[in-house]
DNA sequence: CGTGAAAATGAAAATCATATTCAAATTCAA
DNA sequence: TTGAATTTGAATATGATTTTCATTTTCACG
């Protein structure tokens, strides 16, 4: 069984809920960790589709929200204004290429502490930050070097 | 007349680009630089309305453009969804109070330094980054010192 | 000053992503 | 097996923003 991992992770967390573990919910599941990258509601829903022509938008999004309660999914809101989302992992940030789309994630400890220096000398307690750069990638700059 | 600085520079920018020099525009303006802090769309229509009871929202969403456009401006936005604008100074970054919504500004040469490193680092160019902390201010944090 | 072409306005309707409603179907503990 | 609780999916609602379009306003030029 693919995914086996998770699936128990979404059961644990379903009876943890008193929810119940339905077939749409294990199918999304698997559409959605069989992706990359960072999958728009829309894909996932094509990608959802096309083994589960039954299976409505509504439950899709419902179901990524509850992957993201249950810690299995990362909900990303770029520039763009439509919600993506990526396999729950440690903590990162984002550059963003504007022109291709690439999404390519970085993480800076240093960056991290300086944040919470700042935040701190405003009597600020950080819950979450959100860090993206946008420009234009290797292939698409036009200065390329 | 108040504001002289930023309505010459306004004409300038209609001129400069054969856009009209109107009421509406003006008054926008006028109440823009005399609202504090970080304003939405929504409450800019409101305080445009006290003083100017037949102006529509819609001139007050498209002028807020032209003001962006014309450097006088800045949009925002936050986590919330809704689109804010702040007069336009120098680059800075953003503390978010989830509780109550106060907005502190700050920058940081070295995360600036560092972020552009790190982008060049994986061939990216920078055109612009958005770096958002969202936590709890000195007043609404439970565990205050 | 007029004038008229171009641009702006504002009310209403359209978009677009996301959220909610609700009747019917499904799940699962007892 | 059963029935109360949950879920589903189609349709509808929402809410911020954008577009449409008929009417009004601006302003360069005569």
């Amino acid at each position: 069984m693919v995914h086996e991992v998770e699936h128990r992770t979404l059961t644990a967390y379903l009876e943890e809920h008193s929810l119940k573990n339905t077939k749409q919910r294990a199918a999304i599941l698997d559409v959605f960790l069989s992706a990359t990258g960072h999958i728009t509601s829309e894909v996932l829903f094509q990608q959802v589709r096309e083994q589960h022509s039954n299976i409505g938008y509504t439950t899709v999004y419902r179901t990524m929200k509850l992957l993201c309660d249950a810690g299995l999914a990362s909900e990303r809101r770029f520039d763009d204004g439509v919600t993506r989302f990526e396999i729950a992992h440690e903590h990162h940030d984002h550059l963003v290429c504007t022109r291709c789309g690439k999404i390519i994630e970085f993480e800076c400890a240093m960056i991290e502490k300086t944040q919470n220096e700042i935040a701190e000398r405003h009597g600020f307690r950080v819950l979450r930050h959100r860090h993206e750069l946008y420009g234009h990638c290797r292939d698409c700059r036009e200065d390329s070097p």
